[in-house]
DNA sequence: AACGTGCTCAACCGCCGAGAT
DNA sequence: AATCTCGGCGGTTGAGCACGT
């Protein structure tokens, strides 16, 4: 047998809470604390008939010290686009980085404005959403459905809404960086002269995190990689240590793009059809100092940007590359407003929502999907394979290596 | 003024891994 | 080893409010 039972569910009270149970709660654990146990901690309070999940989500959602309500500054807008890009929505990760700020403010602050600010749209009204197809209420626009039009049954099978919403900002990104005149590229020669005539990525972010000192101490300036460490103590959130190595004059481990892999590293590099090896994330717990060991409890991100992202995160050579998060800043703060507004001044080419012209299948198909491309159409392949034909014609089957994302290798 | 619609955000729900029994 | 709860997470809901017609 196991422990007893937490709470009698028919007895304790749900809904919003009042003043009275506010300051019953928020007294008794300034005086004693929360003992280590929520679910024991609301018997100990008189008069308090919460379920101890419930208390243990008021208290760290609103009562405790130190909790910041109301508008998010420029600084933590732009931590929290460049974090969901780079690792979705693993709001306790991001909120870890901004003191004060709690998963849920963050996740609701994204879904109510930020998202709509990057991509520009609205999202559907309830109802709406009620009376769609609950693939396309999720907010995609142009999602990808499956079976020919039954999605609501086959749901399970699409690319989740964060993960689309995650290839629509990049494509959104993408459409502006071709409208600041940097040449989509395509192939290797391309993208080592993109990369090459490249400023070092996410300069703002870098200087937020180096200031709140979550960069190392030295970081290699000259590395086209870019890494992103997570550490967690849930499993389920482990992404931990991924590092993108694609192209020319990269890490050591991949010297030569159309090299053949030794049977040792093809257990740790993968290689893409657009040429380069990609990297396979390595599991396990990432802990590059004795100071982040200590804090483990609190899931923190480490980012070395130091370089041009290439393909937009985790993704592969072959692909565009673009400096997405200096053009997110400028999207975020410039003049240009949102990305809805300068579609509409013509500013930025019109860009292709994803689609799904044939409306083909997409078996298996995961949810994370940690690869952005610029795509005017998406084909699936037939066997459970996914493929999206780029707009510059470099065809690559994701199938393996994209869909699913980190949480592939797992 | 009445109604419909959209927005915000606190709270709930269900799931999962860790750990206790 | 099996079973169960706990703590934590991301996703979703719904009440209240604001705004437009």
């Amino acid at each position: 047998m196991g422990r007893a039972p937490c709470c009698d569910k028919a007895s304790v009270k749900k809904g919003p809470w009042s003043p009275e149970e506010d300051a019953k709660l928020k007294a008794y654990i300034e005086e004693h604390g929360t003992g280590g146990n929520w679910i024991a901690l609301p018997q100990k309070i008189v008069g308090l008939k919460r379920c101890g999940k419930s208390c243990r989500l008021r208290w760290l959602n609103y009562l405790r010290r130190n909790i910041k309500h109301g508008d998010f500054t420029e600084e933590e807008e732009h931590i929290i686009c460049s974090l969901y890009i780079s690792i979705g929505s693993r709001w306790s990760i991001i909120a870890a980085q901004l003191p004060g700020r709690t998963d849920n403010d963050i996740k609701n602050y994204w879904n109510t404005k930020l998202k709509k600010k990057l991509l520009g749209k609205r999202a559907p009204s309830r109802r709406a959403r009620a009376n769609q197809d609950p693939y396309l209420a999720a907010g995609g626009g142009n999602m990808c459905s499956t079976s020919g039009g039954n999605s609501a049954a086959t749901a399970t099978q699409t690319l989740s809404a964060s993960a689309l919403e995650r290839i629509q900002l990049h494509m959104r990104l993408q459409g502006m960086y071709g409208a600041f005149g940097c040449s989509g590229g395509g192939g290797n020669d391309d993208r080592n002269a993109v990369v090459g005539a490249a400023a070092p990525q996410w300069p703002k972010l870098e200087a937020l995190l180096q200031a709140n000192r979550l960069l190392p101490g030295s970081l290699p300036t000259d590395a086209m990689a870019t890494t992103v460490s997570v550490q967690q103590r849930h499993h389920q959130h482990l992404v931990d240590h991924q590092s993108l190595a694609v192209g020319a004059g990269n890490a050591a481990a991949v010297e030569g793009e159309q090299q053949q892999l030794s049977s040792a590293d093809a257990a740790n590099y993968m290689a893409l059809p657009g040429g380069g090896f990609f990297e396979r994330p390595k599991l396990g717990f990432y802990s590059p100092s004795a100071e982040a060991e200590a804090t483990a409890a609190a899931a923190s991100v480490e980012m070395n940007s130091v370089a041009p992202m290439v393909g937009g995160g985790y993704g592969g050579a072959g692909f565009e590359q673009y400096h997405h998060h200096d053009v997110l800043y400028e999207f975020l703060y410039s003049n240009y407003g949102s990305v809805g507004e300068l579609a509409q001044d013509g500013h930025v080419p019109t860009l292709p929502e994803l689609q799904c012209p044939n409306g083909a299948a997409v078996d298996g198909a995961d949810e994370k999907f940690s690869v952005w491309t610029a795509s005017a159409a998406c084909d699936y392949g037939a066997a459970g394979g996914y493929q999206i034909q780029l707009g510059n014609s470099i065809g690559s089957n994701l199938h393996d290596y994209v869909l699913g994302g980190y949480d592939q290798w797992e």
